[in-house]
DNA sequence: GATAATTAGATCGCGTGCGATTTAATCGCG
DNA sequence: CGCGATTAAATCGCACGCGATCTAATTATC
């Protein structure tokens, strides 16, 4: 029979060898990157990737925002009150469905957008000009390991 | 009634462009495709890190631990209480230096490592092969990011 | 050798993430 | 029409992350 080597093996448990050790320390690096940015507007990294979808598609119920960020309700129900409390967005029970609950744009929330425009470019300052190409295709690579990912949760193993 | 004004059709604000929010995505699913392989070990995926870590050095102080995992003591501290009452580690007090606390592993912790060895194959075992080679040119993208991000921290903007 | 500055962890508070359960509304089927 | 199944949010409990602060031990300076 074929045995791994128990050095090979070995070799894998290393943590620079893991991608998903790099996967983890990237996501939190970049949470941090984004906080001087977001704090001024008293909203954490959350908060904005929710605004990002209403600002796309708003009034949206509950769930239809959870699945674009891929947060169930236990997350998203209580970052959505803060969102409330904040005065960024409202929240309604759908009359049609009162099982639904709808979330809305305020005036104020609708303002934020264009506060946080120059966002995704400050982000980038520190990032030399030939690094850009390798991002984008970073996040292609990210793109299809998040659709294996996607596709494996939904099968049973 | 749409109102979408001119720039907002290609905007940089769009989740889909945005890179961190694909970092933010694959790493949280990153943790849940860990879940069903560490949770029979009644490990969450921070400990399994900081238990990688150990493997390869131990004993070793909190803050060693934190440099290789970037975690400070707010996070590894009660972290690390929670492996000693698994009964995976031990902590104490360094006897040179009191300030100092030094966390080694049990015979459980060390016999965990082989229980462990077989998690990356796993992980893998629903990528097409001829993902791999993306999987790691994606690894190295993200530890270079990682070193910008990591360099723009300590250095002011 | 006393004391100020530094250092290592611990603690606190808050905001996620998420498994599990609960509540309430709607749907489906006889 | 009635009633069980399904669905959408909310709630609960626990474990991170991390900014901020605190405590205790060590080092540096005079």
């Amino acid at each position: 029979m074929k045995t791994c080597n128990q050095s090979s093996q070995a070799s894998l448990l290393r943590l620079d060898s893991q991608l998903c050790f790099s996967l983890y320390a990237a996501s939190r690096l970049m949470t941090r990157a984004y906080q001087p940015l977001l704090e001024p507007l008293g909203l954490t990294y959350p908060q904005y990737v929710v605004l990002l979808v209403l600002w796309e598609d708003a009034p949206c119920s509950v769930s239809q925002v959870g699945q674009r960020v891929m947060l169930n309700s236990n997350t998203l129900t209580p970052l959505l009150k803060r969102l409330e409390q904040l005065g960024y967005v409202t929240r309604a029970r759908n009359a049609d469905d009162e099982r639904v609950v709808e979330v809305a744009l305020t005036t104020a929330g609708r303002k934020l957008r264009g506060k946080c425009a120059g966002i995704p470019q400050k982000l980038m300052e520190g990032v030399p000009a030939d690094s850009l190409d390798e991002l984008l295709q970073l996040k292609g690579s990210l793109d299809r390991l998040i659709g294996l990912m996607v596709a494996s949760e939904a099968e049973p193993v």
